[in-house]
DNA sequence: TGTACATCAGTGAACGCGCGTTCACTGATGTAC
DNA sequence: TGTACATCAGTGAACGCGCGTTCACTGATGTAC
């Protein structure tokens, strides 16, 4: 959205996706203020009128970021009933969401800004990871309760390995890392995992 | 180590540890050539007498680093006989790495450049790749072919688990991503997930 | 052993550039009367 | 309905800074004779 007049109506939300754009194209690093302003068709000064800066310009993309791929992963996890599919949905979701959102998802975990700098940034961040874990919790439940492990462990795990596979697997575009598509990658790695912990149908 | 007298003698390997330290401080984005050149004690001009540019200097961290990296994760693997003892070897050698020498790390999976931006880095890429492949093989050799998955696919899953937890949960530092130390994340994934392969005892 | 000289590895000053940020300003909008 | 005025959201010029890179130079080293 760029302005027509001398206002532009919704500057504010306009200078974000020139920053999502951006970080798309050039990585967290690569993103500067003053071309996110020519972005949105408006003079670098203007952007003090809407964020502090350039740092609070990043943190917010990667808010809004929170905010839809948590509701993501919580659309994904409420659509199956079973734990089971419920949790893989959940696994899907996140991989999808890194996929068609990659600006955020870069916002969110490459930026390199501290989760904890603004704490409206450290809230939204718990709340994500507290989807995946509760997804984790409900399919662990499953377990007897000898054989069952940590949830925030799991989880993490699972985390460690949708996170791997993104930042190796599902951007290479160029040089190509592996000869499997990322989705297939994720599915078939959670897969085997959820089969260790006895979560899985195994024939032995 | 910096200069003595007008020579240095030392400064190409000089610039690379300065560039190490400063990736280690500020992230791969954060260095710059002026200030390695600074920690050598050397002006920004002399770095041209060594390296074309910074994205030279770059280049040879993280060529450095897949020689120690392969290396170290090569010689984990040796030190066991047993194919499964090798692996988990292998892979905690892999998280060692990535502790011991955050700035080779991060100049090779972090800084951007791309991996066959250079011809020698890629061959060096594909190498300490290929170690951890080996290491799959050698395992997943212990299966029935029928229930045997590729051996590149394999890999690219505790490949990514690995990246994870290193990216994740080796650095959090201050905000404390997770209650468990990464050796022990790693260490419980991996094991999960050869379980789910078959290729450790289970009780069931 | 001493000297001339080529080679090498540094210096230091300068460059052009784009950055984030500030400032006094001005054009547009909306509200009170 | 018309006008005065406060408020708001932009402009445009300027700043100081550090960056990567270049250039002509010079000090140190090593080799030939």
């Amino acid at each position: 959205m760029r302005k027509q007049g001398y206002h532009h109506g919704n500057l504010r939300q306009a200078l974000v996706e020139a920053a999502l754009r951006l970080i798309t194209e050039k990585g967290p690093a690569g993103f500067t203020l003053a071309e996110a302003a020519k972005d949105a068709g408006v003079t670098p000064a203007a952007v003090y009128r809407h964020f502090q800066g350039r740092e609070e310009l990043i943190t917010e993309a990667a808010l809004q970021g929170h905010v839809i791929f948590r509701a993501a992963m919580e659309a994904a996890f409420n659509s199956k009933t079973s734990p089971l599919a419920a949790f893989e949905a959940t696994g899907r979701a996140y991989l999808r969401f890194a996929q068609s959102n990659p600006g955020h998802y870069m916002a969110m975990f490459e930026s390199g800004l501290a989760n904890n700098a603004h704490p409206d940034l450290a809230r939204a961040s718990a709340n994500s990871r507290a989807v995946l874990e509760r997804a984790a919790e409900a399919l662990s439940a499953e377990l007897p309760a000898d054989r069952r492990p940590p949830a925030a462990m799991f989880s993490a795990h699972i985390w460690a390995m949708s996170h791997g596979v993104v930042e190796l697997f599902a951007r290479s575009g160029e040089g190509g890392n592996t000869p499997f598509p990322a989705e297939d990658l994720l599915e078939t790695g959670i897969g085997i995992y959820l089969r260790g912990l006895g979560l899985l149908d195994k024939d032995c």
